[in-house]
DNA sequence: AAGCAAAGTGACGAATCGTCATATTTTGAC
DNA sequence: GTCAAAATATGACGATTCGTCACTTTGCTT
């Protein structure tokens, strides 16, 4: 049922991209399993979520059945492994995000910057972390790959309480009597899921499809934060300038990137 | 590739539950439709998201593939049906909340414990609203089923507009410039899917683990309408006994069922 | 009652999944 | 270098599951 794991059994490292590994037969296993992902991914783009199979995939790769299902014990393993190397990427987004320098808050503002132009980058990516929330999914993905995704969960809401206690620290921020770091990271992060999940689905003629999703992200953020009163507001500080900047800083080699491919 | 809609082709009118129908024979196949809806939920219930299939419907029920092919065209589009099946209970929720006597920003609050209220009482049914947005379901989903879907979507926001505009009314609420009721709908609908979602996959380990759902979403809200400025502030009044209040009030009757169903 | 359109039936073919007995490669000891 | 044991790879195969279609039945109209 569950997948065989050729990494020791120590936990909680495997999902590094760059690590030392015990051995090469070990990093030749996990250089072959991105190698799969990233045909997977390539055969999803082509022909539709619905479009990939294990069969394909097997026809696609230089390997047997045998060897695929020796990584993915299911293809909702393989589902929910595309997700894990979606948030894997966020992670690297987020960190190159912390870089911004400014206040506290506009700091957070360029982790949303940086989720966005993930979900702008690898919009099939970002999808397969909305299938991995389907119960459909979970129930047949093996344990061994849902402990690492709960863990990359935690790895990225660390990131934000980075910034939340430099806004503690630098009087920006106050912690309501008897709320943690949790509560104000759960609002910032089921925000963000639910804003993203439902712009990516909103091209067409919806309820959101006259909004420019950009701008209705950076809206309903400042809407969060300002409930947080984290100064300075929305109305005294000029955060879509801010958003700007973030971009030209911090992420211009992604954004020319993006730009060459929708050209 | 489309299901047959043995409805009359005139749009928008065939997913309110209780309407006239040409004739008995579209009541009949209306009410099999529902009879079917029920029959798949109780299956997905007992043996799981993925112990749903066709031909267990099929057995289950008295009628042939045919036929049940007749009404969805495929899985997906089951799934698609059990979605606009959740939403249309949603709306009948929603509108029950309506009653709720209080100021602006109460009443929606009301909305929220509505919504609350669906997902817990139909666990089921509210995963299929998270599936429903999933890529794979939606490519496979006939044409038909995702118009329904949409359409009551935007039913659904126009009740929160209503609150919108009483709040305007009441001068509880400004608009800013530059923003429309549908950037507040966003916001709140936004907030209402990401909480709600990431709440339901999280009873156990997690970022969200040892939070309270209940508490989590009404911070949640309090966060978002305390941004929106929306009178009178989360300081300034006690929604959680407004919370409590909306729950004796208005849902006693689904509070008591729901308390049976756990005991 | 006859005739006809609409709906129902279930056997069937195609596609997909995941397994397992066997073949091959790697490892490590001498 | 050699050889046995352990690890890994292979792909044919059985089991599901999906969705279709040629044919039958139903029920409405005249």
């Amino acid at each position: 049922m569950n997948i065989k794991l050729h990494f020791g059994k120590g936990g909680g490292s495997e999902h590094c991209l760059l690590k030392k590994f015990k051995n090469k037969r070990e990093q030749a296993f996990a250089e072959r399993e991105q190698e799969l992902l990233v045909l997977a991914e390539k055969i999803m783009a082509k022909e539709g979520f619905s479009g990939l199979t294990m069969d394909k995939l097997v026809v696609a790769c230089d390997y047997s059945k045998g060897t695929v299902y020796n990584h993915f014990s299911s293809k909702e393993d393989l589902l929910c492994a595309l997700c894990v190397k979606s948030m894997e990427m966020e992670i690297a987004l987020f960190d190159k995000g912390l870089a911004f320098q400014g206040r506290s808050r506009e700091r957070l503002l360029a982790i949303y910057y940086a989720y966005r132009l993930h979900a702008l980058m690898h919009p099939t990516l970002f999808y397969c972390v909305l299938t991995a929330k389907t119960p459909a999914v979970k129930e047949k993905a093996s344990e061994a790959r849902l402990t690492q995704q709960a863990e990359l969960e935690l790895q990225l809401s660390h990131v934000c309480d980075q910034l939340f206690e430099q806004g503690i620290q630098d009087g920006d921020l106050k912690l309501p009597a008897g709320i943690t770091y949790s509560h104000l990271s759960f609002a910032a992060w089921a925000l963000a899921f639910g804003s993203n999940a439902l712009l990516q689905g909103a091209s067409e003629a919806t309820l959101v499809s006259r909004i420019n999703a950009q701008e209705a992200l950076l809206f309903n953020v400042n809407l969060v934060l300002d409930g947080m009163h984290w100064t300075p507001l929305s109305q005294d500080w000029d955060y879509r300038a801010c958003w700007q900047r973030i971009g030209k800083k911090i992420f211009s080699t992604e954004l020319s990137t993006l730009e060459q491919a929708s050209a």
